[in-house]
DNA sequence: TGAAAATAGTGCGACATCGTACTAATTGGT
DNA sequence: ACCAATTAGTACGATGTCGCACTATTTTCA
């Protein structure tokens, strides 16, 4: 049963992100070319970790935003020639993104621009410190994430 | 000197972070009225916990927001009836940001109704642990804000 | 003290986000 | 096999975010 200042606390941890989100958005965005925003790399940098050819609602759900938030990036990625929009052959209904090479080649590049400073930041914290809050913030995201589940929310 | 392990660590991090920004948000945003997004919510709680009387730029910066940004959201909670805006009597440019009974009473209720959504996230982590999580992530955040500090970004 | 530089706030335009409503295609129950 | 319900994607409109440029005011300093 938390008290006050538990309750006090966590909404404190979620402020930190929240800030914390908005920072480090715009550090990025500052590495990334003028125009480019986190999602746009975002969307590449996950078909190339993952894989390519998923569905745009797979992205969407990968994403945790709305499948029309999604249709918005991938048409912007698309524009910029980074991935291919094909028909899906095993659902008509339904698309797959395909990633080009200059997507990838874009990712190198702005992983490599990136590079400088995430060294910066991962030089204030020791291995163990960055291990331990990595974890942390997994689990807390995850216990979102299935607590979301349910509530079927964003809308597909 | 970070090796590769550590920088793509440093990199989830940054992940988790930005998922959890949204994710947060989303929750948050379903327990206000509907229109009401977190940044309306913020600055009164802010100029609660803090004081009111502030000016729009203070406020720009404490949101690590562009000026512009404030100054939009600032008039939606002056449409709300939450603030009002008023002359600076020390800076002839300058206007100050006050709390309105119908801020106070917003913000009350709008904490109530988050209590519920804290109380479950407050319960899956021990106290300790979100101590622990709260000082990492507050001095993370720390080193991101005096390390943009001298690029002045952000417009004003 | 007077002119140049700096600063606070805002109008405007470009783009991002997202809810609603729509079309096309698939699935499921009979 | 058929029709209802479900699902994938998108057009559209409302609102949020933010850079640029502008006005009004203050500060600086020669």
């Amino acid at each position: 049963m938390p008290d006050e200042i538990d309750l006090r606390r966590t909404f404190a941890i979620f402020n930190e992100i929240g800030i914390l989100g908005q920072l480090s958005r715009a550090l990025f965005e500052a590495r990334l070319p003028t125009g480019v925003l986190v999602p746009h790399f975002s969307l590449v940098n996950h078909l190339i970790r993952v894989r390519d050819g998923q569905t745009p609602l797979t992205l969407a759900r990968a994403f945790q935003v709305p499948k029309t938030t999604m249709t918005h990036t991938i048409s912007v990625a698309v524009k910029h020639g980074w991935v291919e929009l094909r028909p899906n052959p095993k659902d008509g209904r339904s698309k797959q993104v395909w990633l080009t090479e200059a997507g990838r080649a874009f990712r190198e590049r702005a992983i490599a621009d990136l590079m400088p400073d995430l060294a910066d930041v991962s030089a204030t914290l020791d291995g163990a410190a960055q291990e331990a809050l990595l974890e942390q913030l997994t689990a807390l995201r995850q216990f979102l994430d299935t607590r979301r589940d349910p509530e079927n929310g964003s809308d597909g």
